[in-house]
Parts: structure tokens; C-alpha cells; sequence
DNA sequence: GAGCCATATTCCTTCGCAGGCATATAGAAG
DNA sequence: CTTCTATATGCCTGCGAAGGAATATGGCTC
């Protein structure tokens, strides 16, 4: 995985924000919708970019994409992931999504482990 | 300056190279096209996109113009440029860029800041 | 002034990606 | 098997950016 790369999937504010939410811990595709208000197609295409790049991971549970941050980053992406999420927390929009998945939080937990209803 | 265009000038591998070379100090165009060997269009054209958005600094030194970091880069800049020196570090393309800077440098030395010949 | 140097800009072509609409898939439920 | 739900994919359009060739600029030097 070149570096470059990894900044290719970090110059989309679409997809910035689907890692910056993805930080606490895996989500599923209805949730991304929720959060950040964009149209299916729009976030389901960029988690498939995100994904072949390695940025993600995905694992299906019946019906939903569950994806989460790869379980063994590389230290060139981990490395970014820490910058983004240092960068995220003085940036309004970033911490309004962050805001939107506390409070659907115990929506979540109500199903089963990233999942919906 | 929004987080995504930081991302959208680190996404160019010659950018990045650019950038690398010119953590430890000013540099002016002929010594990227050295270092870098690349034809000088393109140096010229990266560096001119990297300073449209304030990711480089420029002040002409007779027939020479000198690059260098922006002096007061804002705090998610910095971050990013650290966390890019910090991948750097185990790149061999990056170390092979600074090996040669490093080469130059006496060379550098005999002339004016930043200068050439 | 003329000519030279380092660098920038213009024009062109090619390419990949964002976004939207429509449609396809895969699994769950009846 | 049919239907529904969640998600993915194909096709299209528009745009912006990369790269190269040629040319322009701006400042020296003589």
C-alpha cells in the first residue's frame, strides 16, 4: 500500500467523514446514511473505494454491511488515522457527525454488535 | 483552509516529494529538478498548485525562486506535514530524495540562502 | 539595447473520479 | 417461490487535474 494512496482516499470530505465516524467502532451503511444525511449511493460508493484500498473493512450481518477501520492498519495508516482524528476534533462538521452517532448510540445497542433495527 | 485540500495537495506522489525535500529548509526550483529529477513543467506546475493553497511560500531571489514551508502554518498543516515526515522516515523514495539533498548541500552551501550557482 | 538564464504559463490530450438515476443482487420473511 | 429490505453496481455526464510541448515572463549581464 503506497502512501499516496492512502492520502487519495483522504482527499474526498465524503469519505474523510465515514472514517472520521468509523473511529469509535464498526457501523453499518444505514447508519453512515443517518449520520451524515448524504444519499445511499453516495456512501455505499464510497465505502467500495475506501474498501478496495484497504481503508476498511466489511463483514455481513443478514441483511447490513457492517464496516470498521482494518484490524491491522499498516503504521503509514495508522499514523494518518491518528492525524485525521486529531485534526477532527477542532472541525464543526466532523463534530457534528461524531455528535449525531452518540445519540444514536443507544438506538445501536439495541440490536446486534454495529447493527440496526 | 479546509482539511480536504491539505489532503487534495499530499494526494500527487511528486507533491508529496516536493514537500518532503523541503522539510529541512528552503529550496529553490533547479535544486528539486535535481533531487528530484523530473523535467521542470512539472515541478514548476506542483509547486505553483502547492502555493495556490498555501502549502509552500515563495519570494524570488534574483533569477532564482526560493520554496520554502509556510512559516505559520496552521495547526492542522502541521500536523500533517509531521505526520507525513513521520512516514517518510521508512520510505525509500522519500530517503533517497533526502540522500541526495543531503549530497547537494555543501554545493548549496556556497551560495546564497536557498540559492543556486 | 540584445541575449541569456531560471522559472512560469498556455494549450492540448488523456484520465479518473464525483454524483445521480436506474437497476441488480443477496439475504430474510412470509 | 415471491416479496421486501439493505446494499451494490452500471451507465452517464461533467469536471478537474496530470503531463508534455511550446512559448512567455522577469530579471541578470554585457
Amino acid at each position: 500500500m503506497e502512501l499516496v494512496q492512502i492520502y487519495e482516499c483522504l482527499c474526498d470530505r465524503t469519505r474523510l467523514r465515514l472514517l472520521n465516524v468509523l473511529a469509535p467502532g464498526p457501523l453499518c451503511v444505514c447508519h453512515f446514511q443517518e449520520i451524515l444525511r448524504e444519499p445511499q449511493v453516495k456512501i455505499s460508493k464510497h465505502l467500495a473505494y475506501l474498501r478496495a484500498r484497504g481503508l476498511v473493512e466489511v463483514e455481513r450481518e443478514g441483511n447490513w454491511m457492517v464496516y470498521e477501520l482494518p484490524a491491522k492498519p499498516s503504521r503509514e495508516l495508522k499514523t494518518n488515522l491518528a492525524c485525521l482524528q486529531d485534526c477532527a476534533r477542532e472541525n464543526p462538521l466532523f463534530q457534528r457527525d461524531l455528535a449525531r452517532l452518540k445519540k444514536l448510540a443507544p438506538k445501536f445497542a439495541e440490536a446486534s454488535p454495529g447493527g440496526c433495527t
